[in-house]
DNA sequence: TTATAGATTGCCT
DNA sequence: GGCAATCTATAAT
C-alpha cells in the first residue's frame, strides 16, 4: 500500500480548506506495543482564528489554546464534559489559530484493538467475536470522543504532538491515495455561537459510520 | 473562592 | 427523548 505522510504545507492553510481535504486520509496511531491502528477520516469540522466565537481560539491564547497558535500540523487535544478527549489538527501559518476537528472515522486497520480501547462492552452481542457486526462499527469510531478513545489519544500523551512524522510521534496522518466519491458540507454540530457556518465536511454514502444525524 | 457552561456519550424511561 | 457523569477553563463573587 502506498502511503504518503501529509506534510506541513498541507496544514498550512485555511481550515476549512485542510478539513475537506482530510476526509478520506488516514489516521495513524502506534501503539506501545507496536500494534498499528489507523482509521479513515469521513467527518471533520472547521474552527477558525479569532474571527470564529465557536472557536477555542476566540478568546485569544491561552495556555489551554496555545498549540494553535503555534506551528500548522499539530495535534490540539482537549477535555470536554468531564469525560471525553477531542483531537483536532492544528492550521494555518505561526501566529494565526485554526483547527480542524476530526469527528468520524472508519475503522481500517486494529479493529480489535480500538473495540477493547472503546471498552468490549459494547460488542458482547452473544459470539463474544472480536470483529464486531457492520451495525455496531459506526460505534467504534464515530464522534469526537469516540474516535479519541478508540485511537488511544489523551491530552498527556498526544497534545502539540507533531503529525507530519513517522519517526518522533506514535500518531500521524497519511494519504493512501484514496479521494472520497462526494463530499457533503453542513453547519458544525452542536455550536451555540455561528451556528450556521458551513464548515462540517462529511463523506456522503457512508451511511453507518459518518457522523451523528442530529442537525 | 465559588459557579457555570461546555466542539460528548451512554444509559434510562 | 431526558439526563447523569465528571474535568477544566473562564466568569462571577
Amino acid at each position: 500500500m502506498l502511503l504518503r505522510v501529509l506534510p506541513r504545507s498541507f496544514y498550512d492553510r485555511e481550515p476549512a480548506e485542510v478539513a475537506r481535504d482530510l476526509l478520506g486520509k488516514l489516521l495513524v496511531r502506534r501503539l506501545e506495543t507496536g500494534t498499528m491502528l489507523a482509521g479513515r477520516i469521513v467527518e471533520a469540522e472547521a474552527y477558525l482564528g479569532e474571527s470564529d466565537p465557536a472557536a477555542h481560539a476566540y478568546a485569544g491564547k491561552t495556555p489551554r489554546n496555545a498549540v494553535l497558535f503555534g506551528p500548522p500540523g499539530h495535534a490540539y487535544v482537549y477535555f470536554i464534559y468531564g469525560n471525553h478527549y477531542c483531537f483536532n489538527v492544528s492550521c494555518m501559518e505561526e501566529g494565526f489559530a485554526g483547527c480542524v476537528l476530526l469527528r468520524a472515522l472508519e475503522p481500517v486497520a486494529g479493529i480489535a484493538e480500538m473495540t477493547e480501547l472503546r471498552g468490549v462492552k459494547l460488542f458482547s452481542n452473544g459470539t463474544g467475536a472480536a470483529a464486531p457486526k457492520p451495525a455496531l462499527m459506526r460505534k467504534i469510531s464515530s464522534g469526537p470522543g469516540r474516535l479519541a478513545q478508540a485511537l488511544g489519544i489523551t491530552r498527556a500523551l498526544h497534545n502539540s504532538t507533531d503529525l507530519t512524522s513517522t519517526r518522533l510521534s506514535d500518531l500521524w496522518i497519511a494519504d493512501d491515495g484514496c479521494i472520497p466519491p462526494q463530499i457533503q458540507v453542513t453547519p458544525r454540530i452542536n455550536v451555540n455561537k455561528a451556528v450556521d457556518w458551513p464548515l462540517r465536511f462529511t463523506v456522503a454514502g457512508i451511511g453507518c459510520v459518518s457522523g451523528p444525524k442530529r442537525l
